[in-house]
DNA sequence: ACCTGAACACCGTTCAAGT
DNA sequence: ACCTGAACACCGTTCAAGT
């Protein structure tokens, strides 16, 4: 006993766990069925195969992100707030970006932030396929800064990349060598972006 | 007989033929040492293990990318240019992408165009960490595109996205419907960040 | 220096059988 | 409707033994 019956969210819970703690590489449907107390092949039963199970996982921790509010004066700057907002959002669950793009499900991630983003746009005087555009410009712009970013933080020795070009620049050299300063590249990106993408001309 | 020896070289060739036409997850190593016609073990002899074999493949073709010329009259086209060209060269190895960001290596990726990219931002007139932050705005912006981009068309079914919302503007209602453009979505975003990184205000 | 087969410790999944 | 154990068809890797 001690397992009074076996529910899908209890496997969901449980895996989600287990991702949690030790990253979706490490969950296997085995571990997953000695973690629950019960036959491997039950879980079969409940959530399909190891790969929907990833799937729903996905599809809950982004459910969960929760209501985007802007903040700022002109719609640029809320656009920059909704970027940061989501870049945070997303961050908060080390895993689950990787497991999304794993699962060719790279484009959920960024749907909490759409209509957001679309009532910006709209405050700024765009419409139609145009304010479309710069909303996908920036949804790509910051789910793509997070795929990065999050790539090299999981990076091997991070090589100094024969560093052997000189550029005549020896502050630019400098800067390349120092670490990068993450929150600003990405605040600069999404500001200059957002600027051009703003403008009315 | 048939097999005079077996040379490194001769592993991550048959590993990259493997690679091309059945995707990174069809390269075990039991496959590859049917289709080199060696045993198993003898392959871990040559490059250590499947970890570090995929790394060298990724390596060889991040250094076989050839080498970037901008094209176009003034540096902000220049930029440009050689974004679309990265873009191009990178989806050219259509696992390439996934290979290298699943490994750390993505940084790896925009490493070659690097300094073409110092050069157009140094005719602009940045120097400094100014002109690195904007280098290395432009490079994530690329290869999160391209990430972002690759992983799209893997996608599953691609759902509607539950468009329940009306947004009070139709024309925009039918663009998010529509399939994205990329090439042109790739640009817009390219151009627009540039264009505000290049003033020198 | 290079190659081998056997063995280990894992996987995900299927399926017939149970209640 | 739900759970089970046994079995299948794979993996990557190690290691002692060969030449």
């Amino acid at each position: 006993m001690a397992r009074p019956s076996l529910t899908r969210d209890e496997v969901l819970d449980t895996a989600a766990n287990l991702v949690r703690q030790h990253g979706p590489e490490a969950l296997t449907m085995r571990k997953l069925a000695a973690e629950l107390g019960t036959a491997v092949t039950s879980i079969y039963w409940h959530v399909g195969n190891r790969e929907s199970l990833l799937d729903a996982l996905v599809q809950r921790t982004v459910a969960d992100l929760g209501e985007f509010r802007p903040v700022g004066r002109t719609p640029a700057e809320r656009v920059v707030s909704l970027a940061r907002i989501l870049r945070r959002r997303l961050r908060a669950h080390p895993h689950l970006i990787a497991m999304a793009h794993e699962r060719g499900l790279t484009e959920r991630m960024f749907l909490p932030a759409r209509e957001a983003l679309v009532r910006e746009v709209h405050a700024a005087g765009l419409r139609g396929a145009r304010a479309a555009e710069a909303v996908r410009a920036v949804q790509f712009q910051v789910v793509g800064f997070v795929l990065v970013e999050r790539n090299r933080e999981r990076a091997p020795v991070q090589q100094p990349a024969q560093e052997t070009t000189a550029y005549d620049d020896p502050a630019l050299a400098r800067a390349f060598a120092r670490p990068v300063n993450e929150e600003r590249l990405f605040v600069t990106s999404v500001r200059a972006l957002t600027r051009s993408l703003l403008e009315n001309d």
